[in-house]
DNA sequence: AATGAATGAGCCTTCATTCAT
DNA sequence: TATGAATGAAGGCTCATTCAT
């Protein structure tokens, strides 16, 4: 249904202008071109959008890094590398709209599941490629230490990303990439 | 006044545990045994309230680490510990509240400004602290590296504390403060 | 066209279980497996289906006793304790959507009118039985009588059959014939 | 507090007229001349209101009869006019709402417990005049006899008041007056 | 004859805010 | 200072009804 989408990127543009909670059912409707019972009839109710709202994000940018693609002998800082540029890209689509379901997942668990699920793939993603070289890592608690890592770029992304203050974007990336190699590796160049 | 901390206090246990959108001015004025006019004689309206609540809690939260007072000889590993526990335990004065204010922030630059305030203030104190340690560090850039730091611990643990989701705690800290000494210092322990 | 008996029946069960009020056209069609737009184009609208839906109960409901098939020489007691009968198996078919037409007629002339009309003729045919007995009646005004009978029989049958509050519904027949009896003939046995 | 009464006020004439499902909270408010917020903040919602609405009914209603009041030697044929008269008059007082009780209290249990209330208080008066003649009574089980009047007289003041067809209402008291006293007392005159 | 997507008036209710006392 | 009754804009949502297909 092409309605259904129009709603849908109503809503993205005007919660990502004036967030969840100042953007109404009525509002969505008018700026969607469409009357307030069609918006009802395509969701149960605005929580309902939301949730597919951000269902369908995750859809997009999930999956930061397709493993199969990689050549097999890339140096591992390239790969920490590659990884960090992949979630900044994810950032970059929707950016505020993103920004709005970091804010709201924090405010009911609710809508905190779908963002859970969607870390749990990723560390679970990350894992994996850490697995490929578990000789060469430090520690062997690869689970924690996915989780570190995608805890800690997310944070540096989405704080470079949403509340730019001045810093040198290129020079964190940078200091990033080497704090995260060291950290995983014995020998580091 | 004690009248108008007595809404102060009403408004951090209400919002605590409903949030802020749900709770009404009314409901604060009740719960705090004081009439709605009172309220509003006391704040301009509910936004100005919080900004007072927030800035309240980072003056209490704020200076992690009271330099002057760390033994001369103290090894690095166990300065990184020790601010990773201060962070940790500035997350456990009114849990419920920061984390309100964390998706808050997320929502309006005019709720983000005191805590921006408030991060810019703890990277300096702790460049301060690294600049002590300038010959041991791997980086030259020490705001960069400071910041780093501080988004990496302020995120890891504000996940632990709010989204507990079957971490081992103990495990995290442990790789986390091994990431943050191997980042820092060239030899490590 | 089965589809609007289809109609019916959806909106006899809803509407008993509901009420009117809480039931929508949009359910009564999905109910009946057949689309609003059907729905529509047997009924005008949903008051002109409910007044069919009454029409139907009221046509199977009439004639309480046919006067014809009666012995000749039946006690006076035994009619009367008949024609209670007779009342409260009408109260037995589609009993909660027979406690919505009562309900609903008290709110709108409109409805009530289909339930006058009904009244009307079994006034009229109480009259009948009466009439064969007009030697040993009391009263000389029949037809105030055949009203004042019908009404009390419906009340008391109304209320057992809804407003069941702990009575002993063989005792209240039993009183009831009594009281009737007493009141239209001389002696009784 | 006046405002409530005149909310009240309204809502009975809004109601009389239109009845409660054709009765909206911000009609009744604009007609009270009172604000939606005002009606809200003296009545949890529109049920509340209608329930308060029909226990100030009953409570001017009630007691039809003060026995203490009559005189010794009144004959019984006197009493039950009496009551039937008092019945009347109870119907004449906002008639209109009155019958939209009736209406609605068959349609919710949840508005008819009121009224169940009222007929049983009725009831349990009616017995205690009853009792004062016990010798004199036909029938010794008295709470049944009670019911069975009360029932049959609420039905016909009910039918007489409401839906006036053409009947004699002076024929039909005094009908009425006749079948209870035959049936309640031996001697008749 | 049948469909069902679409409509939008209108209902119920909340809550930030004012102001006369 | 303090009170709290009063306000009314605004939001969420339902449902009878239409109409193009």
């Amino acid at each position: 249904m092409e309605k259904k989408q129009k709603i849908k990127d109503a809503a993205i543009r005007l919660m990502s202008e004036q967030g969840y909670h100042k953007t109404s059912s009525n509002e969505i409707a008018k700026e969607a071109g469409v009357s307030i019972g069609t918006f009802y009839s395509y969701f149960k109710d605005k929580k309902e959008l939301y949730k597919e709202l951000v269902a369908d994000i995750y859809g997009v940018v999930t999956s930061p890094i397709d493993l199969e693609e990689l050549p097999a002998d890339i140096p591992v800082r390239d790969i920490v590398h590659l990884y960090i540029s992949t979630v900044f890209r994810g950032h970059e689509y929707e950016t505020a709209f993103q920004r709005e379901i970091a804010s709201l997942s924090e405010q009911s668990d609710e809508f905190r599941e779908i963002e859970m699920q969607h870390k749990t793939n990723l560390t679970q993603l990350f894992s994996n490629i850490l697995g490929q070289y578990r000789e060469e890592l430090r520690t062997e608690d690869i689970r924690t230490a996915s989780y570190l890592i995608l805890t800690t770029v997310e944070a540096v992304v989405h704080d470079i990303t949403f509340h730019k203050g001045g810093k040198n974007k290129k020079a964190v990336i940078e200091e990033l990439t080497d704090m995260i190699v060291r950290y995983l590796f014995r020998e580091t160049v």
